[in-house]
DNA sequence: TTAGTTTTGTTAAAAAAATAACAAGAAAGG
DNA sequence: CCTTTCTTGTTATTTTTTTAACAAAACTAA
C-alpha cells in the first residue's frame, strides 16, 4: 500500500471510481429491503469480482462479518460517509447554457445531498432570470458569494474559452472542488480537486468501440 | 500484446480512454498552425509521459518519423480515422428531458461529425414539439426509424426505470452503440457497445476527493 | 456443545499498465 | 560527406491493479 506525505494510505484511483457504483447498487438493495449480502453476491450485481470488492471496501474499514457477509443498510451508510455525502453540500454553478440549465432543473443531485445554492452567468439577458427557484446572478459577484457562504464545490458549465478564468475565480475565492463540464483540462494548484465530465470524449470512445468491434 | 478471437490485437481500455484527449489537443494545435511536434512536447501538453504516448499511438500505426517527430495535421487526421469520426454519423436520441434537450441544442457533437437525425419521447405533450429544427417523434416509432435509416448510434436520456426497455428496443432494431445518460448499467448482448455518462457518479467522486484531501 | 459451513480480511500470485532504456533511422550543421 | 543531435518504435523493467488462496472468525444446525 502506498502512502501520502502524512503517512495516510493513498486510495487508488481505480477504487475511487468504483465507490459511487457500489453506493448506487446498495441504495437499490436498501430500497428492496435486502438485509444482508455477501461479497460474492454484491460483486455479481455490481459487476466486479468478490475479492476486488472486499479489497476495495477494506481500504476504508472492516464493514463485514465472517460467516455472515455485509449488512446492506450499514454498508450503504458507511459508504455514504466515506464519500462525504452524509451531510448536505452547497454548490455554485457558473454558465446557465444548455447543460447548465439541465443540471439546475435536475433533481438527481439533491437526492444525494448536493444543493445548488446559487447560479451565475455573464450574459445580461440571463442575469435575473429565474430557473427552478434560483435567480441567475451576475458572475461578477461570484467571488463574494463563495467567500461569504463558504462554498466548497463549484460547477463549471461555460464554454471552453472562459472556463479557466472562472476556475481561477472560484479557486481564489476558496472553492475546494470543481465539477467541470467544459471541454478543457483546467489548470489547478495542488489541493484543488477536479472532476471532468468531458461528454464529447465519451461519444468519441463509443464511436471507436463500435468501429473496432 | 493480447489478441482477440480473430487474432487482431486488443486495444487496452486505458488506451481507448486517452484517444479522445489526444484528438482534442491535436485539434487545438492544428488550429494554432503548429506543423510538427515530438512525443515529449505533446505528452507535456496532454499530461501523459512521452513513452506512453508513443506506445499508445503505435497500437494503431507508425505515425511519426525518427529525428523529426509527428506531423500535427497528419496525426490529427490519423487519429480521427482510428476513432471513426472521419465520416458523418447519424444518431437517434430518446428522452427529451433536461439532459436530452441540452444535447439536442448543443453544437459540440456536430462539430465532430455526429448528427442527431431524430429525437423521440414517450410524453404526448412533447411529441410534435420542435427543438433545434427537430420534431419530437413518438417512441413507438423508434424501431421502424432505426431500421429504415440504418442508424448505428443511440442516445438514451430517459429516467432509470425505462432505460433498459429503450435499450432493448434499440438493440432489436439494429443499433450498434449506446450513449447512456440514465443512472443505470444497461444489460446488453456481446457486440453492442455502451458508453455510460453517469453524471452523479462524477459528483460523488469529486465529493470523495475533496473529503479525502 | 460441537462439527461443519460460510464468508470475511489479508497475504500471495498473476496480469495489466506505465515507465524506462536503447538501437536505429532521420535530420541538421558544418 | 560526415559527425552530431533528435526522436521514434520497440523491448525490458517497474509499478499498479486485479485475481487467487487461505487462515481465522462467526454463524448454523444437530
Amino acid at each position: 500500500m502506498s502512502k501520502k506525505n502524512d503517512n495516510s494510505v493513498v486510495i487508488p484511483t481505480a477504487v475511487i471510481k468504483r465507490l459511487p457504483k457500489y453506493h448506487r447498487y446498495l441504495e437499490q438493495l436498501v430500497n428492496e429491503g435486502r438485509e444482508k449480502i455477501s461479497s460474492q453476491q454484491l460483486g455479481d450485481i455490481v459487476g466486479v469480482s468478490a475479492p476486488q470488492l472486499r479489497q476495495d471496501l477494506n481500504y476504508f474499514g472492516n464493514f463485514g462479518q465472517q460467516g455472515y457477509g455485509y449488512n446492506v443498510k450499514k454498508l450503504y451508510h458507511s459508504l455514504a460517509e466515506v464519500m462525504g455525502i452524509q451531510k448536505k453540500s452547497d454548490m455554485v454553478l457558473v454558465g446557465v447554457g444548455n447543460i447548465g440549465q439541465a443540471l439546475v432543473n435536475s433533481k438527481d443531485f439533491e437526492k444525494r445531498g448536493f444543493y445548488l445554492s446559487a447560479i451565475f452567468d455573464v450574459n445580461p439577458k440571463l442575469i435575473g432570470v429565474e430557473i427552478n427557484d434560483l435567480i441567475v446572478k451576475d458572475v461578477a459577484d461570484l467571488d463574494e458569494y463563495i467567500e461569504e457562504n463558504d462554498i466548497d464545490l463549484g460547477v463549471i458549465t461555460v464554454p471552453a474559452n472562459s472556463a479557466q478564468k472562472i476556475a481561477n475565480q472560484m479557486i481564489k475565492a476558496g472553492i475546494k472542488g470543481i465539477w467541470n463540464f467544459s471541454p478543457l483540462d483546467l489548470k489547478t494548484p495542488p489541493g484543488i480537486q477536479v472532476e471532468n465530465e468531458h461528454l464529447t470524449e465519451g461519444l468519441l470512445r463509443l464511436s471507436f468501440k463500435v468501429k473496432d468491434e
